[in-house]
RNA sequence: GGCGGGUUGCCCGAGCGGCCAAUGGGAGGGGACUGUAAAUCCCCCGGCUCUGCCUUCGAAGGUUCAAAUCCUUCACCCGCCA
Protein backbone atom coordinates (compact mmCIF):
# COMPACT_ATOMS: atom_id res chain seq x y z
CA UNK A 1 0.00 0.00 0.00
CA UNK A 2 2.89 2.22 1.15
CA UNK A 3 4.80 1.75 -1.83
CA UNK A 4 1.54 2.79 -3.98
CA UNK A 5 1.47 6.34 -1.74
CA UNK A 6 5.01 7.37 -3.09
CA UNK A 7 4.26 6.71 -6.52
CA UNK A 8 0.95 8.52 -6.22
CA UNK A 9 2.79 11.33 -4.81
CA UNK A 10 5.14 11.11 -7.54
CA UNK A 11 2.84 11.04 -10.57
CA UNK A 12 1.41 14.49 -8.60
CA UNK A 13 4.85 15.81 -8.66
CA UNK A 14 4.68 16.13 -5.09
CA UNK A 15 8.69 14.55 -4.21
CA UNK A 16 11.38 17.18 -4.56
CA UNK A 17 13.96 15.62 -2.48
CA UNK A 18 14.46 12.51 -0.50
CA UNK A 19 17.47 11.26 1.67
CA UNK A 20 17.69 7.75 0.75
CA UNK A 21 14.01 6.73 -1.33
CA UNK A 22 14.89 3.15 -0.70
CA UNK A 23 15.45 3.41 3.48
CA UNK A 24 11.90 5.63 3.31
CA UNK A 25 10.30 3.18 0.81
CA UNK A 26 11.39 0.46 3.79
CA UNK A 27 9.97 2.19 6.58
CA UNK A 28 6.94 3.00 5.07
CA UNK A 29 6.11 -0.90 4.25
CA UNK A 30 7.07 -1.58 7.94
CA UNK A 31 3.41 0.02 8.43
CA UNK A 32 1.58 2.78 9.71
CA UNK A 33 4.37 5.36 10.34
CA UNK A 34 5.04 8.96 12.18
CA UNK A 35 6.02 11.86 10.60
CA UNK A 36 5.94 15.64 11.23
CA UNK A 37 5.44 18.72 9.51
CA UNK A 38 6.36 22.09 11.42
CA UNK A 39 3.76 25.38 10.47
CA UNK A 40 5.15 28.43 11.73
CA UNK A 41 2.42 31.25 12.85
CA UNK A 42 3.78 34.27 10.69
CA UNK A 43 0.08 35.14 10.38
CA UNK A 44 -3.42 34.95 11.69
CA UNK A 45 -4.04 32.18 9.10
CA UNK A 46 -2.51 29.76 6.94
CA UNK A 47 -2.73 30.35 3.05
CA UNK A 48 -2.83 28.20 -0.37
CA UNK A 49 1.13 27.54 -0.19
CA UNK A 50 1.04 25.62 3.18
CA UNK A 51 -2.33 23.60 2.12
CA UNK A 52 -0.32 22.09 -0.62
CA UNK A 53 2.07 20.43 2.08
CA UNK A 54 -0.99 20.26 4.71
CA UNK A 55 -2.56 17.88 2.01
CA UNK A 56 0.10 15.59 1.62
CA UNK A 57 -0.13 15.34 5.46
CA UNK A 58 -3.43 14.12 4.82
CA UNK A 59 -2.95 11.93 1.92
CA UNK A 60 -0.45 10.23 4.20
CA UNK A 61 -2.98 9.75 6.91
CA UNK A 62 -5.32 8.28 4.59
CA UNK A 63 -2.90 5.76 3.51
CA UNK A 64 -2.35 4.67 7.16
CA UNK A 65 0.50 6.79 8.72
CA UNK A 66 0.22 8.97 11.77
CA UNK A 67 0.77 13.05 11.36
CA UNK A 68 2.46 15.34 14.34
CA UNK A 69 1.13 18.34 13.25
CA UNK A 70 3.32 20.90 14.83
CA UNK A 71 2.36 24.63 15.96
CA UNK A 72 6.13 26.80 16.18
CA UNK A 73 5.19 28.79 19.18
CA UNK A 74 9.03 29.36 19.50
CA UNK A 75 10.16 29.39 15.91
CA UNK A 76 7.88 31.58 15.25
CA UNK A 77 9.01 34.29 17.43
CA UNK A 78 12.52 33.37 16.00
CA UNK A 79 11.59 33.86 12.11
CA UNK A 80 12.73 31.60 9.38
CA UNK A 81 15.74 32.87 7.02
CA UNK A 82 14.21 30.42 4.31
CA UNK A 83 13.50 31.44 1.05
CA UNK A 84 14.06 35.05 2.53
CA UNK A 85 16.20 37.72 1.19
CA UNK A 86 15.84 40.22 4.36
CA UNK A 87 15.52 39.95 8.07
CA UNK A 88 12.05 39.48 9.21
CA UNK A 89 10.49 41.89 11.60
CA UNK A 90 10.27 40.03 14.85
CA UNK A 91 6.42 39.87 16.09
CA UNK A 92 4.91 40.10 19.53
CA UNK A 93 4.97 37.55 21.74
CA UNK A 94 0.86 38.09 22.56
CA UNK A 95 0.62 37.96 18.67
CA UNK A 96 2.35 35.23 18.03
CA UNK A 97 0.20 33.51 20.56
CA UNK A 98 -2.59 33.77 19.49
CA UNK A 99 -1.34 33.34 15.83
CA UNK A 100 -0.69 29.35 17.51
CA UNK A 101 -4.38 29.15 18.04
CA UNK A 102 -6.01 30.15 15.28
CA UNK A 103 -3.64 27.78 13.35
CA UNK A 104 -4.22 25.09 15.46
CA UNK A 105 -7.42 25.21 15.15
CA UNK A 106 -7.29 25.53 10.75
CA UNK A 107 -4.42 22.38 10.87
CA UNK A 108 -6.93 20.19 12.55
CA UNK A 109 -9.71 20.77 10.43
CA UNK A 110 -7.89 18.63 8.14
CA UNK A 111 -6.30 15.90 9.66
CA UNK A 112 -8.44 13.14 11.74
CA UNK A 113 -7.02 13.48 15.44
CA UNK A 114 -10.35 11.17 16.84
CA UNK A 115 -9.80 8.21 14.94
CA UNK A 116 -7.90 4.83 15.79
CA UNK A 117 -4.36 4.05 15.80
CA UNK A 118 -3.21 6.32 13.28
CA UNK A 119 -5.21 9.34 14.54
CA UNK A 120 -3.22 12.89 14.06
CA UNK A 121 -1.18 14.18 17.56
CA UNK A 122 -0.84 18.42 17.87
CA UNK A 123 2.14 19.60 19.52
CA UNK A 124 4.35 23.23 19.77
CA UNK A 125 7.58 23.32 20.22
CA UNK A 126 7.45 26.07 22.79
CA UNK A 127 6.74 23.01 25.09
CA UNK A 128 10.20 22.41 25.02
CA UNK A 129 11.73 25.01 23.70
CA UNK A 130 10.66 27.66 26.58
CA UNK A 131 11.97 25.47 29.46
CA UNK A 132 15.86 25.01 27.83
CA UNK A 133 18.49 28.08 29.48
CA UNK A 134 20.43 29.61 27.51
CA UNK A 135 23.27 27.65 28.61
CA UNK A 136 21.65 24.31 28.42
CA UNK A 137 21.28 25.53 24.63
CA UNK A 138 24.59 26.52 23.89
CA UNK A 139 26.44 23.52 25.81
CA UNK A 140 23.86 20.73 25.03
CA UNK A 141 22.55 21.39 21.78
CA UNK A 142 24.73 24.36 19.96
CA UNK A 143 27.75 22.22 20.66
CA UNK A 144 26.61 19.60 18.06
CA UNK A 145 26.51 22.14 15.42
CA UNK A 146 29.66 23.51 13.55
CA UNK A 147 29.22 27.48 12.53
CA UNK A 148 30.67 26.21 8.63
CA UNK A 149 28.21 23.81 8.02
CA UNK A 150 25.25 26.19 9.17
CA UNK A 151 26.77 28.68 6.87
CA UNK A 152 26.82 26.67 4.26
CA UNK A 153 22.84 26.01 4.27
CA UNK A 154 21.11 27.56 1.39
CA UNK A 155 19.02 29.72 3.62
CA UNK A 156 21.97 31.49 5.37
CA UNK A 157 24.73 31.57 2.42
CA UNK A 158 21.98 33.67 0.18
CA UNK A 159 21.53 36.32 3.11
CA UNK A 160 25.21 36.26 3.53
CA UNK A 161 25.43 38.19 0.09
CA UNK A 162 22.07 39.93 0.29
CA UNK A 163 21.19 41.87 3.48
CA UNK A 164 22.92 39.62 5.75
CA UNK A 165 21.56 37.89 8.36
CA UNK A 166 21.34 38.37 12.50
CA UNK A 167 22.25 35.88 15.18
CA UNK A 168 18.62 35.16 15.51
CA UNK A 169 17.68 33.95 12.18
CA UNK A 170 20.78 32.03 12.04
CA UNK A 171 20.03 30.09 14.53
CA UNK A 172 16.65 29.09 13.58
CA UNK A 173 18.41 25.87 12.04
CA UNK A 174 19.12 24.37 15.02
CA UNK A 175 15.63 25.00 16.96
CA UNK A 176 14.22 22.93 13.98
CA UNK A 177 16.89 20.18 14.63
CA UNK A 178 15.66 20.43 18.21
CA UNK A 179 12.07 19.95 17.39
CA UNK A 180 12.68 16.68 14.81
CA UNK A 181 15.05 15.23 17.81
CA UNK A 182 12.63 16.22 20.53
CA UNK A 183 10.04 14.53 18.20
CA UNK A 184 12.17 11.46 17.61
CA UNK A 185 12.38 10.96 21.38
CA UNK A 186 8.97 11.51 22.65
CA UNK A 187 7.18 10.17 19.77
CA UNK A 188 9.59 8.25 18.03
CA UNK A 189 8.86 10.17 15.09
CA UNK A 190 11.67 8.82 12.10
CA UNK A 191 10.09 11.13 9.12
CA UNK A 192 10.23 15.17 8.52
CA UNK A 193 8.46 16.27 5.41
CA UNK A 194 8.17 19.94 4.25
CA UNK A 195 8.33 22.70 1.43
CA UNK A 196 11.66 22.31 -0.06
CA UNK A 197 13.19 25.15 1.24
CA UNK A 198 12.61 23.29 4.53
CA UNK A 199 15.88 20.95 3.23
CA UNK A 200 18.78 22.51 4.95
CA UNK A 201 16.44 22.76 8.27
CA UNK A 202 15.42 18.78 7.98
CA UNK A 203 18.81 17.84 7.67
CA UNK A 204 20.10 19.67 10.55
CA UNK A 205 17.47 17.60 12.49
CA UNK A 206 19.25 14.07 11.07
CA UNK A 207 22.63 15.49 11.63
CA UNK A 208 21.26 15.94 15.42
CA UNK A 209 19.73 12.94 15.81
CA UNK A 210 22.42 10.99 14.79
CA UNK A 211 25.52 12.69 16.57
CA UNK A 212 23.00 12.39 19.66
CA UNK A 213 20.94 9.78 19.92
CA UNK A 214 22.72 7.63 16.88
CA UNK A 215 19.48 7.78 15.14
CA UNK A 216 18.74 7.38 11.64
CA UNK A 217 15.48 9.51 10.00
CA UNK A 218 14.28 10.10 6.82
CA UNK A 219 13.10 13.74 4.60
CA UNK A 220 10.78 13.72 2.25
CA UNK A 221 10.60 17.20 0.89
CA UNK A 222 7.42 18.79 -1.07
CA UNK A 223 8.55 20.71 -4.38
CA UNK A 224 7.16 24.69 -3.92
CA UNK A 225 4.44 25.28 -6.52
CA UNK A 226 5.07 28.10 -9.09
CA UNK A 227 2.30 29.13 -11.67
CA UNK A 228 2.85 28.95 -15.15
CA UNK A 229 4.37 32.17 -16.11
CA UNK A 230 6.96 31.79 -13.46
CA UNK A 231 5.18 34.13 -10.64
CA UNK A 232 4.56 32.90 -7.38
CA UNK A 233 1.82 30.45 -6.51
CA UNK A 234 -1.16 31.56 -4.36
CA UNK A 235 -1.38 35.01 -4.63
CA UNK A 236 -3.57 37.58 -5.99
CA UNK A 237 -3.89 41.37 -7.07
CA UNK A 238 -5.24 41.49 -3.38
CA UNK A 239 -2.74 39.46 -1.54
CA UNK A 240 -2.59 35.73 -0.10
CA UNK A 241 -5.32 33.15 -0.39
CA UNK A 242 -5.95 32.58 2.92
CA UNK A 243 -7.93 29.93 4.32
CA UNK A 244 -9.62 31.79 6.87
CA UNK A 245 -13.34 32.35 5.53
CA UNK A 246 -12.88 36.24 6.87
CA UNK A 247 -9.56 36.69 5.22
CA UNK A 248 -10.72 35.25 1.93
CA UNK A 249 -14.44 34.83 1.79
CA UNK A 250 -15.19 31.32 0.39
CA UNK A 251 -16.79 32.95 -2.70
CA UNK A 252 -13.30 34.45 -3.41
CA UNK A 253 -11.50 31.01 -2.55
CA UNK A 254 -13.59 29.59 -5.34
CA UNK A 255 -13.16 32.56 -7.90
CA UNK A 256 -9.45 32.41 -7.60
CA UNK A 257 -9.53 27.92 -8.74
CA UNK A 258 -12.31 28.89 -11.44
CA UNK A 259 -9.37 32.05 -12.60
CA UNK A 260 -6.72 29.86 -13.05
CA UNK A 261 -4.59 29.92 -16.15
CA UNK A 262 -5.64 27.09 -18.01
CA UNK A 263 -1.83 26.04 -18.42
CA UNK A 264 -1.75 24.95 -14.81
CA UNK A 265 -4.86 23.65 -14.28
CA UNK A 266 -3.53 19.83 -15.17
CA UNK A 267 -0.50 20.34 -12.13
CA UNK A 268 -3.11 22.36 -9.64
CA UNK A 269 -5.68 19.00 -10.32
CA UNK A 270 -2.47 16.47 -9.61
CA UNK A 271 -1.54 18.45 -6.29
CA UNK A 272 -4.90 19.95 -4.82
CA UNK A 273 -7.30 17.15 -5.89
CA UNK A 274 -8.08 13.55 -3.69
CA UNK A 275 -9.35 12.58 -7.07
CA UNK A 276 -7.67 9.58 -8.38
CA UNK A 277 -5.43 8.84 -11.33
CA UNK A 278 -8.17 7.59 -14.06
CA UNK A 279 -10.61 10.82 -12.77
CA UNK A 280 -7.66 13.72 -13.01
CA UNK A 281 -6.74 12.09 -16.19
CA UNK A 282 -10.07 12.13 -17.40
CA UNK A 283 -10.34 15.94 -16.41
CA UNK A 284 -7.64 16.86 -18.18
CA UNK A 285 -8.80 15.27 -21.55
CA UNK A 286 -12.33 16.89 -21.27
CA UNK A 287 -10.53 20.15 -20.29
CA UNK A 288 -8.21 19.72 -23.29
CA UNK A 289 -10.64 18.74 -25.53
CA UNK A 290 -12.82 22.70 -24.58
CA UNK A 291 -10.85 24.37 -22.87
CA UNK A 292 -13.67 27.56 -22.72
CA UNK A 293 -15.82 25.26 -20.87
CA UNK A 294 -13.84 25.63 -17.87
CA UNK A 295 -14.71 22.04 -16.62
CA UNK A 296 -11.66 21.11 -14.86
CA UNK A 297 -11.75 24.26 -13.23
CA UNK A 298 -15.23 23.87 -11.94
CA UNK A 299 -14.12 20.62 -10.79
CA UNK A 300 -11.37 22.07 -8.55
CA UNK A 301 -12.68 24.83 -7.46
CA UNK A 302 -15.83 22.84 -5.83
CA UNK A 303 -13.67 20.23 -4.31
CA UNK A 304 -11.25 22.56 -2.71
CA UNK A 305 -14.10 25.05 -1.34
CA UNK A 306 -15.64 21.72 -0.12
CA UNK A 307 -12.67 20.61 1.67
CA UNK A 308 -11.75 24.19 2.89
CA UNK A 309 -14.80 25.57 3.92
CA UNK A 310 -17.34 22.55 3.35
CA UNK A 311 -20.04 21.81 1.04
CA UNK A 312 -22.82 24.50 2.09
CA UNK A 313 -19.97 27.33 1.64
CA UNK A 314 -18.86 25.98 -1.67
CA UNK A 315 -22.73 25.28 -2.79
CA UNK A 316 -23.38 29.53 -2.08
CA UNK A 317 -20.30 30.46 -3.73
CA UNK A 318 -20.91 28.41 -6.83
CA UNK A 319 -24.73 29.45 -6.98
CA UNK A 320 -23.37 32.79 -6.42
CA UNK A 321 -21.25 32.93 -9.43
CA UNK A 322 -23.72 31.60 -11.70
CA UNK A 323 -25.92 33.75 -10.82
CA UNK A 324 -23.61 36.88 -11.03
CA UNK A 325 -22.10 35.91 -14.14
CA UNK A 326 -25.06 33.89 -16.13
CA UNK A 327 -25.55 35.97 -18.95
CA UNK A 328 -29.28 36.88 -17.84
CA UNK A 329 -31.18 39.86 -16.57
CA UNK A 330 -30.31 40.50 -12.92
CA UNK A 331 -34.29 41.52 -11.99
CA UNK A 332 -35.39 38.56 -13.91
CA UNK A 333 -33.33 36.58 -10.75
CA UNK A 334 -35.18 35.22 -7.82
CA UNK A 335 -35.18 37.22 -5.09
CA UNK A 336 -33.63 34.37 -2.71
CA UNK A 337 -31.14 33.13 -5.23
CA UNK A 338 -29.93 37.29 -5.92
CA UNK A 339 -29.66 37.98 -2.34
CA UNK A 340 -27.41 34.59 -1.30
CA UNK A 341 -25.01 35.60 -4.48
CA UNK A 342 -24.64 39.22 -3.06
CA UNK A 343 -24.17 38.18 0.38
CA UNK A 344 -20.68 36.50 -0.82
CA UNK A 345 -19.55 40.01 -1.93
CA UNK A 346 -17.92 42.93 0.03
CA UNK A 347 -20.53 45.25 0.58
CA UNK A 348 -21.50 48.69 1.66
CA UNK A 349 -24.41 49.78 3.07
CA UNK A 350 -26.58 53.15 2.68
CA UNK A 351 -29.56 54.15 5.19
CA UNK A 352 -33.14 54.27 3.22
CA UNK A 353 -33.39 58.15 4.49
CA UNK A 354 -29.67 59.26 2.46
CA UNK A 355 -29.84 60.52 -0.60
CA UNK A 356 -27.57 57.43 -2.97
CA UNK A 357 -23.97 59.09 -3.40
CA UNK A 358 -22.62 59.47 -6.65
CA UNK A 359 -20.98 56.93 -8.67
CA UNK A 360 -17.46 57.47 -7.88
CA UNK A 361 -18.36 57.73 -3.85
CA UNK A 362 -20.02 54.21 -4.21
CA UNK A 363 -17.50 52.50 -6.04
CA UNK A 364 -14.92 53.58 -3.51
CA UNK A 365 -16.75 52.94 -0.80
CA UNK A 366 -17.17 49.23 -1.84
CA UNK A 367 -13.65 48.50 -1.73
CA UNK A 368 -13.70 47.34 -5.61
CA UNK A 369 -11.81 50.63 -6.04
CA UNK A 370 -8.48 51.64 -3.30
CA UNK A 371 -9.53 55.70 -4.10
CA UNK A 372 -11.80 58.07 -5.62
CA UNK A 373 -8.39 58.39 -7.96
CA UNK A 374 -8.94 55.12 -8.68
CA UNK A 375 -12.51 55.26 -9.08
CA UNK A 376 -12.69 57.86 -11.38
CA UNK A 377 -9.89 56.67 -13.55
CA UNK A 378 -12.17 53.31 -14.16
CA UNK A 379 -15.41 54.77 -14.98
CA UNK A 380 -13.21 57.12 -17.43
CA UNK A 381 -11.89 54.16 -18.93
CA UNK A 382 -14.82 52.07 -19.09
CA UNK A 383 -13.93 49.96 -16.45
CA UNK A 384 -17.12 51.01 -14.19
CA UNK A 385 -19.94 48.32 -14.48
CA UNK A 386 -23.90 49.11 -12.62
CA UNK A 387 -26.32 45.85 -12.58
CA UNK A 388 -24.05 45.00 -15.58
CA UNK A 389 -24.01 48.24 -17.72
CA UNK A 390 -21.25 50.44 -18.02
CA UNK A 391 -21.86 53.73 -16.52
CA UNK A 392 -19.26 56.23 -18.21
CA UNK A 393 -20.59 59.63 -16.05
CA UNK A 394 -18.56 59.97 -12.63
CA UNK A 395 -21.04 62.35 -11.00
CA UNK A 396 -24.26 59.54 -12.17
CA UNK A 397 -26.30 59.10 -9.24
CA UNK A 398 -28.20 55.55 -9.45
CA UNK A 399 -31.93 55.91 -9.19
CA UNK A 400 -35.06 54.05 -7.48
CA UNK A 401 -35.16 52.27 -10.76
CA UNK A 402 -31.23 50.59 -10.61
CA UNK A 403 -32.63 49.05 -7.10
CA UNK A 404 -32.66 45.20 -7.20
CA UNK A 405 -35.59 44.30 -5.56
CA UNK A 406 -36.01 47.83 -4.20
CA UNK A 407 -32.60 47.72 -2.00
CA UNK A 408 -29.29 46.23 -3.68
CA UNK A 409 -26.91 47.44 -6.46
CA UNK A 410 -24.59 45.29 -7.95
CA UNK A 411 -21.28 47.21 -8.48
CA UNK A 412 -18.57 45.56 -10.92
CA UNK A 413 -14.85 47.01 -11.79
CA UNK A 414 -13.51 44.96 -15.01
CA UNK A 415 -14.72 41.53 -15.72
CA UNK A 416 -14.82 40.11 -12.48
CA UNK A 417 -14.11 42.35 -9.89
CA UNK A 418 -17.91 42.60 -7.73
CA UNK A 419 -19.39 44.29 -4.74
CA UNK A 420 -23.08 45.25 -3.90
CA UNK A 421 -24.18 47.94 -1.94
CA UNK A 422 -27.29 47.74 0.31
CA UNK A 423 -29.75 50.38 1.26
CA UNK A 424 -30.85 49.76 4.21
CA UNK A 425 -34.78 50.42 5.69
CA UNK A 426 -34.46 53.04 8.73
C1' G B 1 36.70 52.62 16.08
C1' G B 2 38.44 54.89 10.98
C1' C B 3 37.53 55.74 5.70
C1' G B 4 34.40 55.28 1.48
C1' G B 5 29.53 54.04 -0.87
C1' G B 6 24.35 53.81 -0.27
C1' U B 7 18.78 54.66 1.56
C1' U B 8 13.73 57.38 -4.42
C1' G B 9 6.64 55.69 -5.37
C1' C B 10 4.25 47.95 -4.73
C1' C B 11 9.52 45.97 -6.55
C1' C B 12 13.99 47.13 -9.44
C1' G B 13 16.04 51.58 -10.77
C1' A B 14 17.12 56.87 -13.17
C1' G B 15 17.30 61.90 -11.49
C1' C B 16 21.99 65.10 -8.49
C1' G B 17 19.17 73.13 -7.13
C1' G B 18 13.94 75.33 -10.79
C1' C B 19 11.13 72.50 -16.91
C1' C B 20 9.83 66.67 -10.87
C1' A B 21 4.28 63.61 -8.56
C1' A B 22 9.62 62.63 -10.38
C1' U B 23 12.63 58.85 -16.93
C1' G B 24 12.67 53.47 -17.77
C1' G B 25 11.48 48.29 -16.66
C1' G B 26 8.58 44.76 -13.83
C1' A B 27 4.22 43.86 -11.08
C1' G B 28 -0.80 45.67 -11.00
C1' G B 29 -5.47 47.84 -13.21
C1' G B 30 -9.07 49.08 -17.52
C1' G B 31 -10.49 48.38 -22.72
C1' A B 32 -10.50 45.40 -27.38
C1' C B 33 -10.33 39.91 -28.83
C1' U B 34 -11.88 35.23 -26.38
C1' G B 35 -14.07 31.75 -22.10
C1' U B 36 -14.96 35.27 -15.26
C1' A B 37 -8.15 31.67 -19.20
C1' A B 38 -3.36 32.76 -21.84
C1' A B 39 -0.97 35.53 -25.68
C1' U B 40 -1.44 40.14 -28.36
C1' C B 41 -2.66 45.41 -29.20
C1' C B 42 -4.25 50.27 -26.98
C1' C B 43 -4.67 53.01 -22.46
C1' C B 44 -3.91 53.90 -17.10
C1' C B 45 -1.08 53.48 -12.70
C1' G B 46 0.21 59.10 -5.10
C1' G B 47 -4.19 61.59 -2.96
C1' C B 48 -8.16 65.25 -2.96
C1' U B 49 -13.37 69.38 -2.50
C1' C B 50 -9.31 67.60 -9.63
C1' U B 51 -7.98 72.96 -15.68
C1' G B 52 -6.22 73.70 -9.28
C1' C B 53 -4.52 72.09 -4.58
C1' C B 54 -2.17 68.69 -0.96
C1' U B 55 1.41 64.87 0.57
C1' U B 56 5.78 61.89 -1.14
C1' C B 57 12.22 60.76 -2.77
C1' G B 58 15.48 56.93 5.14
C1' A B 59 14.40 60.72 9.83
C1' A B 60 14.89 65.59 11.93
C1' G B 61 16.70 70.38 11.30
C1' G B 62 19.06 74.26 8.06
C1' U B 63 20.64 77.27 3.45
C1' U B 64 17.74 79.32 -0.80
C1' C B 65 12.77 83.20 -4.02
C1' A B 66 12.99 77.67 -5.05
C1' A B 67 15.64 71.18 -2.67
C1' A B 68 14.68 64.20 -4.23
C1' U B 69 18.95 67.22 -5.63
C1' C B 70 23.32 71.70 -1.21
C1' C B 71 24.71 71.74 4.41
C1' U B 72 24.26 69.57 9.62
C1' U B 73 22.87 65.76 12.92
C1' C B 74 20.69 60.94 13.60
C1' A B 75 19.20 55.84 12.06
C1' C B 76 19.91 51.67 9.06
C1' C B 77 22.53 48.92 5.07
C1' C B 78 26.96 47.70 2.06
C1' G B 79 32.28 47.63 1.23
C1' C B 80 37.49 48.31 2.78
C1' C B 81 40.86 49.04 6.94
C1' A B 82 41.75 48.39 12.36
Amino acid sequence: MTSALIADLEWRGLIAQTTDMEALLEKLNEGSTKFYIGFDPTAPSLHLGNLVVLLVMRRFQLAGHKPIALVGGATGLVGDPSGRNEERSLNDLALVEHWVGRIRNQLSKFLDFDGGANAAVMTNNLDWTKPLTALEFLRDVGKHFSVNQMLSKDSVSSRLESGGISYTEFSYQVLQALDFLELYRRHDCKLQMGGSDQWGNIVAGLDLIRKVEGGAAHCLTIPLLMKSDGSKFGKTAGGSVWLDPDMTSPYAFYQFWLNSDDADIPRFLKVFSFKNRVEIESLIATHERNPGLREAHRSLARELTSLVHGDLECEAAERAAQALFGHGDLFELEERTLVAALSQLPRTTVAAGEPLPSWVDLLAATGVVDSKSAARRIVKEGGAYLNNEKVLEESFIPTPESLLFGRFLLLRKGKRDLATVEVLPE
